[in-house]
RNA sequence: GCCCGGGUGGCGAAAUCGGUAGACGCUGGGGGCUUAAACCCCCCUGUCCGAGAGGACGUGUGGGUUCAAAUCCCACCCCGGGCACCA
């Protein structure tokens, strides 16, 4: 080894914390970057795979910085949550204590990395410093009604012992531990994010610098959809119940009507007729199964209820059913059913033995399942010969004027559920009392903190229900008994506006200065894993819009562009600590050092797509720093003391288009290609040092190479840059720019095909027109060889690159 | 089922606008340096034919458009992800 990677990297680390390089202030006349990674849950100990993540963000913070933005780059902690509550349960340390331990290791471990932020900015979503700004939060939400409290069926996780959002269920299990989901009936606090469906939706059309992917889901988690909400009344009745329907135009195809088992009108319907019984052990049945059991596409069941609905349209009888397929929670619990034209229906009118009526021409032989593309319809009286588009419009109308019914807009996405039965969250900041009801805590009273429990296990209730000092309380507005809410809050509610608070991390005044937030957001570049897609994402956004409708932040998005990194893969699965595949950096810190580390995971394959890990492809980048070393210190080929000639110049012209290439490629996240560009510079450099090389131009081409080289290999460049004799701190030297006049080529190969086949190459003047291009390349030998004796019958010419010779 | 991605050497990959397929790196092979080894340096490394010059083939499969297709169009196969009884 040439020179001592350890001392080195620890040398500059210091540097760069003692000098404070990366830590900033609100400068109005510079152009501002921040620069932001996912702020993580504070697990201890970094792997590979997080090292990319982190070494993406820290190369931006540098590469910006370069370019003369003020450049904020925060860290901060994600530590409420179960991995330290599960500890606590386990080893009986509190989870502060546990949580606190493990802070100060992960910091180490970024510092060992070499990843710079501004630690002034520092966070930590457990503390009270923190987390009475979202109690504040939670009651200004509170306030504006977006903040409830209601009796609801919610996905319970048996394991965790708390109740998910639906962003936490996935495929019908817990997004934490796996395990299946039930359901339960509690009365749970919800955040009202349907309220802000539409501009949701709406303002991600705006986020073209956001992955399609990420925008399609929340999209389709958003799920607007278009219809009509009509009344049907209940023959022999004074009984009438809403259906909600996309399908308007097939109302004449209704052969029956169902009503979810949850649907209030099903009892009152079922009481006391000779159905009752059978009806009844129905609707306690789907009671009992969660939402995920009744999935069972194709196995639909129901009931009769003994009643029939009246087609408002013609008058028609239809039989009520209940049955589960269809979900109180969505439109209006209950349903118009056109089994001719809705395949569910289909399914279910088959196997019951209900009339089908089309009423769109399907296409001919078309048979056996339900029709759902467009029309002409038929059997529909005033509707027939109408195409869908023409039909729809035209039968909402008529719902319109007779009174009956009205256009709707309906969405998927349901409120969030943020109440959690564990103690390491942010409790949220209620009281119950018997004489006034919900009461707020007073904001002067804030923050209230989660007092400490004897036993951590969840029960079905948050462990702080055990507390009875907590428990019980005043009523702030009556002074009499009360008691407090004993439920934390999601740790997805922290999450959801901690980019706000680092632009004022130690406000204690207000949740931030809104002059200084101002001044940050949005968020310049986001960092993170696409499996929070429709969870954190989609949270902050309400979260940002509804702190902006408050007049805190004039931005209404918090993140203007959104990086999604892959995963590192190893022995097929992500590496992570439960799969036991991970690689610890300790070893390869110890023999490579953290830049060939940082420089690999850079080279190997596009950020966005999962790479898989391999042993010796850190022992690559790891050979070329230490090549850049030698050459950097004259210790390969010969430095020559005197002028440039034709080579040299050709070497420098080489440097200037690394500088363009790597800069184009950073500029559009193309690491991996931008590593091989300068490792392609490296190699003509070393064949020109070994011919011999004017010393003018290594200088030249060594700055370079350090400068490109800096955000993505930091340590060894500065210190070059040091031993070079630059006085300056690299870190904040200016990105080189390009000069074109050196970039430009003079002459380039210029490739001729015959009919399409390379045939030969040809060195031609880079300005060469496309009649003389032609000439050129009809004169070469090779080219009379393949055309001889046949006929040209084109000549396509693209000067300076390509002539294509058709013959024959 | 619907909606997105993706499929290129032994491996990770590149090809930014339809114009030299395989840059860069890894692995492997040959050679140099060395008493020897490591390091380092040079050469080769898509498949097939050929002594070589060179030629044929080649980007999941089958068609098509074009002077020219990894790239565009149609159909299909496979892999990954998202949604999924949302009326």
């Amino acid at each position: 080894m040439t020179y001592e990677i350890q001392t080195i990297e620890e040398k500059w680390q210091a540097r760069w914390e003692v000098e404070r390089v990366f830590y900033v202030t609100e400068e109005p006349d510079r152009p501002k970057f921040y620069n932001l990674q996912m702020y993580p849950y504070p697990s201890g100990d970094l792997h590979m795979g997080h090292l990319r993540n982190y070494t993406y963000v820290d190369l931006l913070t540098r590469y910006r910085r370069m370019q003369g933005y003020n450049v904020l780059s925060p860290m901060g902690w994600d530590s409420f949550g179960l991995p330290a509550e599960n500890a606590a349960i386990k080893t009986g340390i509190h989870p502060r204590i546990f949580t606190e331990q493990q802070i100060p290791r992960m910091k180490a471990q970024l510092r060992r990395l070499g990843a710079v932020y501004d630690w002034d900015r520092e966070l930590a979503s457990h503390t009270p410093e923190y987390y009475r700004w979202d109690q504040w939060l939670f009651l200004e939400l509170y306030e504006r009604g977006l903040a409830y409290k209601k009796k609801a069926r919610v996905n319970w996780c048996p394991v965790d012992q708390t109740v998910l959002a639906n962003e936490q269920v996935v495929d019908g299990h817990c997004e934490r531990c796996g395990s299946p989901v039930d359901g339960r009936d509690l009365d749970q606090w919800f955040f009202r994010i349907t309220e802000y469906a539409q501009r949701l939706l709406d303002d991600l059309a705006a986020l073209d610098d956001w992955p399609d992917r990420v925008r399609t889901m929340q999209r389709n988690w958003i799920g607007r959809s278009e219809g009509c909400t009509f009344s049907l009344g209940v023959e022999g009745t004074d009984h009438a119940f809403d259906v909600y329907t996309t399908r308007p135009d097939t109302v004449f195809g209704m052969t029956f009507a169902v009503l979810a088992p949850e649907h209030p009108l099903a009892e009152a319907l079922i009481s006391g007729t000779a159905l009752e019984d059978e009806a009844r052990a129905y609707i306690a049945a789907a009671g009992r199964t969660s939402e995920i059991d009744r999935q069972a596409e194709g196995d639909k069941t129901g009931v009769f209820t003994g009643f029939h609905a009246i087609n408002p349209v013609n008058g028609g009888r239809v039989p009520i059913w209940i049955a589960d397929y269809v979900l109180m929670g969505y439109g209006t619990g209950a349903i118009m059913a056109v089994p001719g034209q809705d395949q569910r229906d289909w399914d279910f009118a088959t196997k019951y033995g209900i009339e089908i009526i089309r009423t769109v021409q399907p296409p001919e032989d078309f048979e056996g399942e339900a029709y759902t593309g467009d029309g002409p319809a038929i059997n529909s009286d005033f509707l027939d010969g109408l195409q869908m588009a023409e039909a729809k419009p035209a039968i909402i109308s008529w719902f319109e004027d007779q009174g009956r019914g009205v256009g709707t807009v309906n969405f998927r996405l349901r409120d969030w559920l943020i109440s959690r039965q564990r103690y390491w969250g942010c409790p949220i900041p209620m009281v119950t009392c018997p004489v006034d009801g919900l009461v707020p805590i007073p904001r002067e009273e804030l923050p209230v903190i989660h007092p400490d429990v004897e036993d951590y296990s969840p029960a079905g209730q948050s462990p702080l229900a055990t507390v009875e000092s907590f428990v019980n309380t005043e009523c702030p507005k009556c002074g009499g008994p009360a008691r407090r809410e004993t439920d934390t809050m999601d740790t997805f509610v922290d999450s959801s506006w901690y980019f706000l608070r680092y632009a004022d991390a130690d406000n204690s005044e207000e949740i931030f200065d809104p002059s200084k937030a101002n001044y940050w957001m949005e968020v310049d570049q986001y960092v993170g894993g696409v499996e929070h897609a429709v969870l954190h994402l989609l949270y902050a956004r309400f979260i940002t819009k509804v702190l902006h409708d408050m007049g805190l932040v004039e931005a209404s998005e918090p993140f203007r562009a959104l990086f999604t990194q892959g995963m590192l893969v190893k022995d097929g699965a992500k590496m992570s600590k439960s799969k036991g595949n991970v690689v610890s950096p300790e070893e390869y810190y110890a023999r490579y050092g953290a830049d060939a580390i940082r420089l690999f995971e850079m080279f190997i394959g596009p950020p966005t797509d999962d790479a898989i890990w391999s042993d010796n492809g850190v022992e690559g980048t790891s050979r070329f720093l230490d090549r850049i070393w030698r050459m950097a210190t004259g210790e390969v080929g010969t430095i020559e003391d005197r002028d440039p000639a034709a080579a040299d110049r050709e070497i420098l012209a080489e440097a200037h288009r690394m500088v363009r290439n790597v800069t184009e490629d950073i500029d559009r996240f193309s690491f991996n290609t931008a590593v091989a560009h300068l490792m392609t510079f490296a190699n003509t450099l070393q064949a020109g040092l070994r011919a011999g090389l004017a010393r003018e131009v290594h200088s030249e081409a060594i700055r370079l190479v350090l400068l490109l080289l800096s955000p993505m290999a930091p340590h060894l460049s500065h210190e070059l840059w040091e031993r070079l004799g630059h006085g300056s701190m690299l870190a904040t030297e200016p990105w080189p720019t390009w000069n074109p006049d050196l970039v430009a080529r003079d002459v380039v190969t210029m490739v001729v095909q015959v009919n399409g086949k390379v045939r030969d190459r040809i060195e031609v003047s880079a300005d060469i027109d496309a009649e003389t291009a032609e000439r050129t390349a009809l004169a070469s030998e090779r080219i009379q060889e393949w055309v001889e004796g046949k006929p040209i019958r084109k000549v396509v010419a693209r000067p300076p690159n390509i002539v294509n010779v058709v013959v024959g």
